[in-house]
DNA sequence: ATCGTATTGGAACGTTCACTACACTAGATT
DNA sequence: AATCTAGTGTAGTGAACGTTCCAATACGAT
C-alpha cells in the first residue's frame, strides 16, 4: 500500500514494538530493581533478587542492560527524571509568592508518603557507590542539583523584597534548604515519631529567613 | 606467694593478658571493619577486605569474633562509645549559657575532621542493616537518643530564660537540631563546596532559636 | 624445660555471586 | 508459508563469598 521498504542495506525501522513484553520487562526489571537498591543497598542487591522479585529471567536482564552498575544507572537517573519532572509541575502551577513554600510542602508531601524509596535510593548510592563509581556520582550530583536550581528559585521568590540581593542569598541557602529537608526526612525514617514532617514546611521557611537574616546583618557589620 | 590455685573445678583467672598481640589485634580488626564499612557498606565489605587492611588472617577474626554481623555490632558499639565520651567531655567543660553553641561547635568540627568515616557508618548499616538486623538498629538509635538527650540539655539551657516552657520546646526541637545537623553533614559529603560547616554551628542557633519563637507564637494563637 | 593456651597461618568447605552460552518461542515482516 | 529477530528459559561458568578446620606457633606460668 504505501511506500515498499527500500532494500539497499537493511534499514529496520526502529519502531514498531518487536514483542509485546519489550518495554513492559524493562520498566518490570527496573522497578525490581529500584525497589531492592532502595531496602538493600548496591552490594546487598543480588541478580537473583531482581530475577526474583522481577519474574524475568537473568538473561532478560542482562539483554536490556550491560551489567550491575548500568542497571543501577539506569535506575537512578529513571527515578532523577520523576523527580525532576514533580518538581518542574510544582514550580509552574504555583503562584509567585508562594513558590517556596509549595515546592517545599510538595517535595515533604510527596517524600513524607510516596519517596522514600527514592531518598533512601540516593543515598545509599552516594555513600556506598560514590567513591566507587564516580558517573555514578555525577548522576546524583546532577539530580541534585536540579533540585538546588529549582529551590534557588523558589527562595529568590520568596526573597524578593530584597532586590539585588535575593538571588545570591537564594543561591546560597539553596542547599542548606536541601541539606536540612533531607536530614529531616532522614531523621523522620530513623526515628517516625520524633520528627514531624507536616510542621517543617512552615519552620523551615521561618528557619531559613533568620539565617538570612543573620547573614545580611553579618555582611554589614563583619 | 600469694593464694595458691584452688583446684576445684578449672577456675582460670580471666585477667593477665595471655598473649601479647591479644588486645591490639581485636583493635586492629576493628579498626579496619570501621573504615571499610564506612567506605563500602556492610554488604560490600568482605572479610577478605578486613583481613588485607589489618593485616591479620580470617581464623583471628572469628577468633575476635563469631561473625560478620557480630563484628559490625562491635564495631558500631565501640564507635558510639567515643562519640557519647566526646559529647560527654564537651558538656562537662563548657560554661552555661554556651553549651549548645560549644556543643554544636564542636561536633561539627569534630565530624568536619576527623568523624565523618563514624557519621557515615551509622548512615550507611542504619539505612542498608536496619530493616534486617533489628538488634543493630537498637544499637544505632540508643547512640542517636543519647546525642539526643544531650542536645536537649544543651537548648534547654540556651532557652533558660523561658523557664518552664524551655525543657519541652528543647526536647522537641532537639530531634529537629540532630536531624538538620545531619542533612548538613551529608550534603557536605555530596557537595562540600556548597555547604560551609564553619558558618553551621551559628546559624544552627539561630535558625533554632527563630523557630522556637515560631512555635510559641503559634501556640499563644493557633 | 615443659606445658597450657591464646593466637595465627593456610588450606579448605559449600554457597552465592555476576555473568554467559545457547537453544527456543512468539509475534512481526516478507 | 517462510523468515527474521526481540526476548525468554535453562543450565551453566569461574570467582568471591562467609565460615570452618586444624596444625603450627609463641608466650605466661610452672
Amino acid at each position: 500500500m504505501n511506500a515498499p521498504s527500500p532494500d539497499r542495506s537493511r534499514t529496520r525501522r526502529p519502531g514498531r514494538a518487536a514483542r509485546a513484553h519489550g518495554k513492559r520487562s524493562r520498566e518490570a526489571i527496573l522497578d525490581a530493581a529500584e525497589s531492592l537498591l532502595a531496602e538493600r543497598g548496591f552490594a546487598g542487591t543480588g541478580i537473583a533478587a531482581i530475577r526474583e522479585r522481577s519474574g524475568l529471567p537473568a538473561s532478560s536482564i542482562y539483554w536490556f542492560f550491560e551489567n550491575k552498575e548500568d542497571l543501577a544507572a539506569a535506575v537512578v537517573e529513571r527515578a532523577m527524571d520523576r523527580w525532576t519532572k514533580m518538581l518542574g509541575e510544582t514550580r509552574d502551577t504555583a503562584p509567585p509568592g508562594e513558590l517556596f513554600d509549595r515546592l517545599m510542602r510538595r517535595a515533604l508531601d510527596e517524600m513524607g508518603h510516596a519517596l522514600p524509596p527514592f531518598l533512601r535510593l540516593e543515598m545509599m548510592l552516594a555513600l556506598e557507590r560514590g567513591a566507587q563509581d564516580p558517573a555514578l556520582l555525577a548522576r546524583l550530583r546532577a539530580g541534585r542539583e536540579t533540585g538546588r536550581r529549582m529551590t534557588e528559585d523558589a527562595l529568590a521568590d520568596a526573597f524578593s523584597k530584597l532586590g539585588d540581593r535575593a538571588r545570591p542569598l537564594a543561591a546560597d541557602l539553596s542547599s542548606l534548604a536541601i541539606a536540612w529537608t533531607q536530614g529531616a526526612l532522614v531523621g523522620h525514617l530513623l526515628d517516625p515519631e520524633r520528627i514531624d514532617l507536616d510542621a517543617l514546611a512552615d519552620e523551615l521557611g521561618v528557619a531559613l529567613a533568620a539565617v538570612a537574616d543573620h547573614r545580611l546583618k553579618r555582611e554589614r557589620s563583619p
